[in-house]
RNA sequence: CGGGGCGUAGCGCAGCCUGGUAGCGCAUCUGCUUUGGGAGCAGAGGGCCGGAGGUUCGAAUCCUCUCGCCCCGACCA
């Protein structure tokens, strides 16, 4: 992509509104305009970082089995009134009434459908195990939305559901959606501590929250650094050895983490001391187990081995995707801007061309745009009538952790420079040796 | 939902107290110069001052109502 074909609307300055350093920062890179509270549009930029995040979550879902579909934003409130969540769910829940005087909502969360669903299908024991999961719109009407994306009401959510014989089985799922978004958040450049939650409205009997360490987070956290070492990185992980998931489950959640609703004084004072640590954390995952909470009012049964209708053992697993995108930014910028991972980034590599106009660097930095693409890699090349200190300012702004400069200088003698966004270390080398060098970073994303 | 604050040009703000028909910086456009970290000079365009009522000869400014947004708290993925 060329800048002078993009809509790329940086702001110098700050919006008076953004509080935090993500909101800020995605203000400012032109990823997100508010529409009004706590509901955004999604900026050329912002949406490439929002479909990356959400590409990642759609492949480690299907690594680990589980199968997509996509249910609707607005829902019925029958099915609500079957499971009583109609009444329980309270202001959060936006009602909505069509022509004909029907009552909707616009789904905060989808237990009632998809239970709905399965029971529609499904009645023997044969067709399990079995999780659906979708990536959609969900709308809670919070009182106070804030901080950007991080508390929007409009959220996009990657929600899954599990559906199992009994508690057995249903614990093999828990652990399957434990590691798979273990993984799924280290591919983001994350590093997200499984901590033992509270259940809160969804309700539930075993949950796990994902927090991401960052100063902005909401809730206070408390751990054992020993977790911090923690790595999937390449193990190879087989999503059908059931014992192999609970070991992984187990070594996660042996060390102590858990926020403030949980928080256990007397236990957390057996972690030596050196490893205690309080910090704050941003929620940017749940898994659930809850049993036969919804299967049992909505009906949801399978006939087991002996023939008895029985009701379905149920999880729920939620990832917010585009929360992750205000996470990953608290994670990991600078007082210049933001620095992507290379996993979520929206163009892989930025190159500046510091004399637009002069035949030799023109000709350098389209070859560079050619190669780059040819290895399969997106580049943003800058080609605005720009001085040299705005196209840097803008690169450091949105992020891309590498970045190319071609100038007059390093073209006489055949080089162009290679800087990292992350240590702004830059090295001097050909065309050729910068695209390679690209390519092996980016074998591994 | 309690408490506080703010709506003036695309963005950031001043003007309001003490009414006289709108200004600064950045951005945008034109020209010249400049060209490795958000350039300089000269010129230009852009705002029914959130909306509605009222007071007044006259309202961005005073009064009433209303809409929107932000902050602190409670709540929450």
């Amino acid at each position: 992509m060329r800048l002078s074909r993009y809509f790329l609307p940086v702001l110098k300055e700050t919006p008076a509104e953004a509080q935090i350093a993500s909101h800020r920062l995605m203000l400012r890179a032109g990823m997100i305009k508010q529409a009004s509270a706590g509901i955004y549009s999604w900026l050329p930029l912002g949406l490439k970082v929002l479909r990356n995040i959400e590409r990642i979550v759609n492949e480690e879902q299907e690594r680990a089995g589980h199968v997509p579909l996509l249910m609707p934003t607005l829902q019925g409130a029958d099915l609500w009134r079957e499971s009583g969540r109609y009444d329980a769910y309270g202001e959060e829940m936006l009602r909505i009434k069509d022509r004909q005087g029907r009552e909707m909502l616009y789904g905060p969360t989808n237990e009632e459908m998809i239970t709905d669903i399965f029971r529609s299908y499904v009645s023997s024991y044969k067709d399990l195990p079995l999780t659906l999961y979708h990536i959609q719109w969900k709308f809670r009407d919070e009182m106070r939305p804030r901080f950007g994306v991080m508390r929007g009401r409009e959220f996009l959510m990657k929600d899954g559901y599990n559906f199992d014989l009994d508690y057995e089985a249903a614990m093999v799922a828990y652990d399957r959606h434990m590691v798979s978004y273990l993984r799924t958040y280290e591919r983001m450049g994350l590093q997200a501590i499984p901590m033992r939650a509270d259940s809160g409205p969804i309700g539930g009997e075993d949950t796990h929250e994902f927090l991401v360490l960052a100063e902005t987070g909401e809730s206070e956290v408390f751990y054992d650094s020993a977790i911090l070492d923690l790595k999937l990185a390449d193990r190879a992980v087989d999503y059908d050895d059931a014992a192999q998931l609970a070991s992984i489950r187990s070594e996660w959640t042996t060390p102590y983490a858990r926020t403030d609703e949980t928080h256990d004084e007397g236990v957390f004072a057996e972690v030596p001391e050196e490893r205690r640590r309080t910090s704050r954390g941003i929620e940017v995952g749940q898994i659930f187990y809850f049993g036969t909470k919804y299967s049992e009012p909505l009906g949801a049964m399978v006939a087991n081995e002996k023939g008895e209708r029985v009701p379905v053992h149920m999880g729920s697993h939620g990832i917010g995707v585009s929360r992750l995108l205000g996470a990953i930014i608290e994670a990991s910028h600078d007082d210049k801007g933001i620095i992507w991972p290379e996993g979520v980034t929206p163009f892989h590599v930025g190159i500046v061309n510091l004399r637009q106009g002069d035949a030799a660097c023109d000709a350098a930095c389209a070859e560079i745009e050619a190669q780059v693409a040819a290895k399969g890699l997106e580049p943003l090349y800058d080609d605005r009538d720009e001085r040299a200190g705005a196209k840097f300012a803008t690169m450091d702004l949105i992020g891309l952790p590498w970045r190319i400069t071609v100038g007059p200088r390093g073209i006489a003698a055949g080089k162009v420079e290679l800087t990292s966004r992350r240590t702004g270390e830059s090295e001097e080398m050909t065309v050729e040796e910068a695209v390679t060098r690209l390519a092996a970073i980016y074998a591994g994303h």
